[in-house]
DNA sequence: TGTACATCAGTGAACGCGCGTTCACTGATGTAC
DNA sequence: TGTACATCAGTGAACGCGCGTTCACTGATGTAC
């Protein structure tokens, strides 16, 4: 909640300066609390403090105004990513891991956006714009799975690239939308969501050949490690 | 569309007979065309043909509705995989694979019965009943986790159970999600949600040092296949 | 078998509510001269 | 620098709508005797 409250017209003026702004963060707030199927344009005007036609300054309609968000936040969700990537230093597999845990980072600091990007119902194919601000943050996931596909170990069958990202992508959002937020709606689990999708990687990793351990010094091999990517798990 | 469409007070009498069977096939309806915030209590009626007071008869509220549909859902999910998994018969892995092939079958045949138990936002874990129907069908799962562990070969460390049921649960709940549904907000893919899952499937079981093939005969080990789990991919 | 009565499962009208949206308006701000 | 005017970003009242829910009611069904 640091985010502006109700900013009431005496303290603000007439002009209200950023409403643009401010609506989209009462929006944020709204989804955050109730989903996406529940925050209004009439609450969104509310919050910022200002009559309920004042929106329609700023956004043709309330679906224009969820687009807004999910645009938002997949540029966000891609600037996020490529940070966690950061080209795969200092090795690829541990960036890939990186890119992993920020996934489920995301989900669980950024509800609101999480939310309004995969769960709101929002047609994203039929929003170009929309559509790709979308592939620009998966195409973060498959340049990672591309170059580790070039690693491939001599004598295994390169994995093709997509696939791997789209395998990491589904066990990431199922992770994130099963486990990974403080939702009502969440089950309970015995480790946390990150070491559960880590581990799911690293062993998904193994399976295509990968070893497991990250070389201090650039991808220099090293024996595996007896104990396997689990840790030690409460019962 | 193969449920009984609005029927008429003239056709059928003061008494509809069969209204709360009726109103949860209306909603499971309205549920599968808009998604599960989209659905009202007053829609499902006029499909049944009915006053918008006759459902009080039957639920105390829309919440009680909804609860009723997930709570059918998660028995329904259960049998399906029960079936599926036919105990581990013919041998463990394939009929865990036939475990997440029936997974990916449900959500995409009753994607109505799917939103209401993973996408509605009802608080399962307050609802005991519903909390123990998830628990049975989840109890499937992991049931096969057990016993494919128990089969880990010798010399590799045996891995968690439930943490094999978390991965699969959550692989398979990301590709339905993402790509398994005729819906607007899914995503196009390079290849059928099945085969992707499959492979996905088959590697993370390849990186817990399952061996690939399924014998014939039961558990009987042989050569592992030159080309990987996935097969030809359309680029 | 017939009748009286209780119970059940619907009706339909009404309510209060909050929503999205439109409208003519008005106060504040920016700009040309 | 001052003034006239255009434009912008709000107001607030109003609308029609569909929703959830309640209420006294009534037709149909089941049952005791």
């Amino acid at each position: 909640m640091s985010w502006r409250k109700e900013t009431r017209r005496a303290e603000r003026g007439y002009h209200h300066g950023n409403l643009k702004e401010a609506l989209l963060q009462a929006a944020l707030g709204l989804i955050a609390e109730k989903g996406p199927g529940g925050f209004t344009f009439a609450d969104a005007a509310r919050m910022a403090g200002v009559s309920p036609a004042a929106p329609y300054r700023h956004f043709r309609d309330r679906d224009e105004l969820l687009s807004s968000i999910a645009q938002r936040g997949f540029e966000q969700f891609e600037q996020v990513l490529t940070k966690a990537w950061d080209d795969g230093r200092p090795d690829t597999v541990s960036a890939f891991e990186r890119v992993g845990k920020a996934y489920l980072a995301f989900a669980r600091n950024e509800p609101a956006y999480y939310s309004a990007m995969f769960e709101s119902g929002l047609p994203v194919d039929l929003n170009p714009t929309l559509m790709a601000a979308s592939e620009r943050a998966f195409g973060i996931i498959r340049a990672a799975a591309e170059r580790l596909a070039a690693l491939t170990p001599p004598g295994v069958t390169r994995p093709p690239a997509l696939m791997m990202a789209l395998h990491i992508w589904s066990l990431a959002h199922g992770v994130a939308s099963l486990f990974g937020r403080g939702d009502a709606a969440r089950r309970k689990l015995p480790m946390a969501p990150e070491e559960l999708l880590e581990a799911g990687v690293l062993i998904y990793l193994r399976g295509l050949g990968f070893s497991q351990e990250r070389p201090t010094s650039p991808e220099k091999p090293t024996e595996s490690k007896p104990s396997g990517p689990w840790g030690p798990v409460p019962k």
